[in-house]
RNA sequence: GGCAGGAUAGCUCAGUGGUAGAGCAGAGGACUCAUAAGCCUUUGGUCGGCGGUUCAAAUCCGCCUCCUGCUACCA
C-alpha cells in the first residue's frame, strides 16, 4: 500500500472559483479518489492562499478586515468545491498558526545555509495608503520611451524593464496619489546556490518532459536570479521573526501552506507529520497549472531540499481552459463561476467531460458546448446508464441470478481490462481511461439487444433466462460504474443503491454480484439540455455587465476593457498638447517577414512629409495591401526608435487588447493628411 | 527569431515497423425494454509535403510547410 499526499494549487482568496480553476481540482480529485479506490492511503490537501496586498485592497473595498474577508472567501471556495464533489481531506489556510510555524522552520534552514542576503532597494511608498507599492500597483511614464500609463515593472510599449522607482510621474493605483521613493531593505534567497541540484532534479522524471525542457531552456541555462522574498510592512502576511518590520512575500508562504494543511490533518487524525514530509515511504504529488511552474519546479524544491524535507515525487502540470476554442471571456459569458454552473447543470457532466479531455500533457483543454452535450448524452446516458435502465426493472422482484450466467466472456473481458484502465488513471491519462471504459459499454449494449429481455418477459417459461440476461446486464453496468467511480462518485453510489452493494474497491469489478436483490430503478442522470447551457452563459454575461443598466436605450458595454487598463492619471491640456497627432495616409504597407506582429508602414502627412512606422498589427491586418490608401491617425512627434528591422518614426494609434483584436482609428471622411488632431 | 508541443475521416482524437481505427456527426434499415436511448449496415482519409533507412513506414531519420503556446520585436 502506497502513502500518497496529493495537493492542488492553493486558490487565491481574492476571487471566486470558476470553471477554469475546476480543471485542476477535478483532475486532482479524480486522481485521489482513484488512489483511494485502489486501496492506497491517499490524502488530498489544500488551502486558501490568503496573503498579499491584493487581499488588503479587496478587504478595504468591502469595508472589512482582511481576516473577515478571507474567512468569507474560504467559505465560498469550499462551498463551490463541495458542489462539484471535490473532497479534500483537509482544507486549510495560509493564514494559520501552523503555516507560520512551518515558514519559520524553512526560513531558518535558508538562513543557516547562508542563502539569505539583504539588499537595499528603492521602492515607491504610497503616503496616503501608508504602504509600499508592489509593481503592479504603480503606473507611470516609461523612462525609456516616454509611454504613459505603463505598469511598474516593464514597459508595455518598448519592453524595457525597470524598477517602479525609475518611472516618470508615477501614480499609485490605490490612492491615485503620487508615491514617494523610499529605501527599504529586502531579503533575497540566493537560489543559484542550488543550481546543480535543480538541474538534476528537474530532469529526474518528476516533471513532464515538456515542463522539464521549458525550465531547462528558460531558466537554468543561465544563473538564477536572487529571489526577493520579503516585503516591508504594512503587509498582510507573517512578519519575519529575525527581521522585524519585514514580511514574507505571499509566494514564500503559499506552498508552505501544503505543509500547514497537512499538519492540521495529522493533528485531527493522530498521524505524524514527518511520516508524510520527511519519509522516503510517502509520495508527494502536486497538481498545478502551467502558469506557476516556476515556483513549483525551482523555488519550492530548493526550499524543501535546504530544509531537509521530501522532494515532490511528481509535479503534474496541466494547461488552461478555453471555451469554444477561445479564451474565457466575461463579455461573452464564458467566464463561468462554479456557483453559476451549479445553478444550471449537473456537476457530473463537467467531471466526465474534463475526464474525456485530460491527459498527462500540458496542452490547453477546450470546453466546446456542442461536444459537451454530445459526450454526456451519448456516453453516459445513452450507453452506461441505459444498461441499468433497460434491465433493472425486469429483475426488481427476483434479484440477480444465484450463479453468474454464461455471457460470452463479456464480464471476464471487462474485468481483465481493469489493469489497463487503472494504469491510464495512474498516469493521469483520463481521456484514455474514458475511451477504454466506453469500449466496454459499446460491447454491453449489443448483448442486451441480442438477448432481448423484453421478449423473454412475455414467456413465463423463460423466467430464468430473463433473470440471467438482466443479471449480466446489471453486472456489466456495475463494472462500468466502478471504473467510472473516481470521475462519477454519485453514479457509483446510485449503482450501489440499486444493487444493494456499495462500491468500495477497484477490485469489486473483478467479481460479479450474484443472488442479491435489485431495487426499484430510479433515473440516475438527466440528459443535457442545451437550453441550460445557454441560460448559464446568458447569466454570466449579464453578471459581467450589471454595472451598466441605467438606461434602456444605450447599448450595454462590458467594463472588461476598463478593468484591464484603468484610466490614466489626470493631465492638463498642456500635457495633451505635447502629443502631436496627425491624420496620415498609408502610402505603402509591407509585411516584415521575420516579425510575427509587425507591418512596415509608409505614412504620408501631405506633401513630401513621410514617416516610416513599424506597427504591431500584423495579426489583425494580415494583408498589408488592404491598408494602402486608407487614413489613419499617427503620433507624429514621437522620438524615433531603432528596432530590429529598421527605425520606427512614430506610431499609428489603435485600440484593442492585441492579437487579432486590434482596431486602427480612422478619421471621418473629409479629413486630410497632415491635419492635426486636437 | 528562440524554445516547446502539434498536423491521421466533417468534428474530437486513438494508433511508435507488418493490409489505416474509434466515438460523434452523415446515409439506409430493422426493432421498440430503455431518458426520441439502443441495435445492424454504410459513406468518408495519397495519415501536412519531399527525400532517406527497411522486405515492409502514420510509426524510425533528414529537410520543408502550416498551426498552437511561451518568449522577443510590438500594441
Amino acid at each position: 500500500m502506497r502513502s500518497i499526499l496529493v495537493t492542488s494549487a492553493l486558490p487565491y482568496a481574492n476571487g471566486p472559483i470558476h470553471i477554469g480553476h475546476l480543471v485542476e481540482y477535478l483532475q486532482t480529485d479524480i486522481w485521489v479518489r482513484f488512489q483511494k479506490l485502489r486501496g492506497n492511503r491517499a490524502i488530498y490537501i489544500c488551502a486558501d492562499d490568503t496573503h498579499g496586498t491584493s487581499i488588503t485592497i479587496s478587504a478595504r473595498a468591502q469595508g472589512c478586515s482582511e481576516e473577515e474577508f478571507i474567512a468569507e472567501m474560504s467559505e465560498a471556495h469550499q462551498r463551490d468545491f463541495a458542489g462539484f464533489d471535490i473532497e479534500f481531506d483537509n482544507y486549510g489556510s495560509t493564514h494559520s498558526q501552523e503555516n507560520r510555524a512551518h515558514c519559520t522552520t524553512l526560513w531558518k534552514a535558508l538562513r543557516d545555509a547562508g542563502m539569505v542576503v539583504e539588499k537595499e532597494i528603492e521602492q515607491l511608498f504610497d503616503v496616503e495608503a501608508e504602504t509600499f507599492l508592489a509593481d503592479r500597483f504603480v503606473r507611470g511614464t516609461c523612462p525609456n520611451c516616454n509611454s504613459t500609463n505603463q505598469p511598474g515593472d516593464n514597459c508595455g510599449n518598448c519592453g524595457a524593464t525597470y524598477s517602479p522607482a525609475e518611472l516618470i510621474d508615477p501614480v499609485s493605483t490605490l490612492s491615485k496619489s503620487r508615491p514617494e521613493i523610499r529605501k527599504a531593505v529586502h531579503l533575497f534567497v540566493q537560489i543559484e546556490q542550488l543550481h546543480d541540484f535543480l538541474e538534476d532534479w528537474t530532469q529526474s522524471g518528476a516533471l513532464q518532459t515538456e515542463s522539464a525542457n521549458y525550465v531547462k531552456n528558460y531558466f537554468l541555462h543561465e544563473p538564477l536570479q536572487d529571489w526577493d522574498i520579503s516585503r516591508p510592512g504594512p503587509y498582510f502576511g507573517f512578519e519575519i521573526p529575525d527581521s522585524p518590520g519585514n514580511y514574507w512575500y505571499v509566494w514564500f508562504d503559499a506552498p508552505i501552506g501544503y505543509m500547514a494543511s497537512t499538519t492540521q490533518w495529522c493533528q485531527a487524525n493522530k498521524e505524524s507529520f514527518d511520516d508524510w514530509w520527511r519519509s522516503p515511504d510517502a509520495e508527494i504529488h502536486h497538481f498545478i497549472g502551467k502558469d506557476i511552474q516556476y515556483f513549483h519546479t525551482l523555488f519550492w524544491p530548493a526550499m524543501l531540499k535546504t530544509a531537509g524535507f521530501s522532494l515532490p515525487t511528481k509535479v503534474h502540470i496541466h494547461g488552461f481552459l478555453t471555451f469554444d476554442g477561445e479564451k474565457m471571456s466575461k463579455s461573452k459569458g464564458t467566464f463561468i463561476r462554479a456557483s453559476n454552473y451549479l445553478k444550471h447543470l449537473d456537476p457530473a457532466y463537467l467531471r466526465y467531460y474534463y475526464a474525456t479531455k485530460l491527459s498527462h500533457k500540458i496542452d490547453d483543454l477546450d470546453l466546446n458546448r456542442e461536444e459537451f452535450a454530445a459526450r454526456i448524452n451519448s456516453d453516459l446516458v445513452g450507453k452506461v446508464v441505459n444498461l441499468a435502465s433497460r434491465t433493472a426493472k425486469f429483475v426488481a422482484g427476483t434479484g440477480l441470478s444465484a450463479e453468474y450466467p454464461e455471457d460470452g466472456g463479456l464480464f471476464a473481458e471487462a474485468a481483465a481490462q481493469g489493469d489497463a484502465i487503472a494504469e491510464a488513471y495512474e498516469h493521469c491519462d483520463y481521456s484514455r481511461a474514458m475511451r477504454l471504459i466506453m469500449e466496454l459499454a459499446d460491447k454491453a449494449n449489443p448483448y442486451i439487444e441480442q438477448n432481448a429481455p423484453w421478449e423473454l418477459r412475455k414467456d413465463p417459461a423463460k423466467g430464468k433466462q430473463l433473470q440471467d440476461v438482466c443479471s449480466v446486464g446489471l453486472n456489466l453496468f456495475r463494472q462500468l460504474a466502478i471504473y467510472l467511480a473516481p470521475v462519477l462518485p454519485q453514479l457509483a453510489k446510485q449503482s450501489g443503491d440499486l444493487l444493494d452493494a456499495p462500491v468500495v474497491s477497484w477490485d469489486d469489478a473483478k467479481t460479479p454480484l450474484t443472488g442479491t436483490a435489485v431495487n426499484k430503478f430510479k433515473h440516475m442522470m438527466q440528459r443535457v439540455d442545451p437550453k441550460n447551457i445557454e441560460a448559464m452563459i446568458e447569466e454570466s454575461r449579464e453578471e459581467a455587465s450589471t454595472a451598466h443598466r441605467d438606461t434602456d436605450v444605450s447599448p450595454v458595454d462590458s467594463d472588461e476593457a476598463l478593468k484591464a487598463e484603468p484610466i490614466a492619471p489626470e493631465i492638463t491640456i498642456d500635457d495633451f498638447a505635447k502629443v502631436d497627432l496627425r491624420v496620415a495616409r498609408v502610402l505603402a504597407a509591407e509585411d516584415v517577414p521575420d516579425a510575427r506582429k509587425l507591418i512596415k508602414l509608409t505614412l504620408g502627412l501631405g506633401g513630401e512629409e513621410r514617416r516610416t512606422v513599424f506597427a504591431g498589427i500584423k495579426q489583425a491586418y494580415d494583408d498589408p495591401k488592404q491598408l494602402v490608401g486608407r487614413l489613419v491617425v499617427c503620433v507624429a512627434n514621437l522620438a524615433p526608435r531603432k528596432m530590429k528591422f529598421g527605425t520606427s518614426e512614430g506610431m499609428v494609434v489603435a485600440s484593442g487588447p492585441g492579437g487579432k483584436e486590434i482596431f486602427l482609428l480612422s478619421p471621418d471622411s473629409g479629413a486630410q493628411p497632415g491635419q492635426r488632431v486636437h
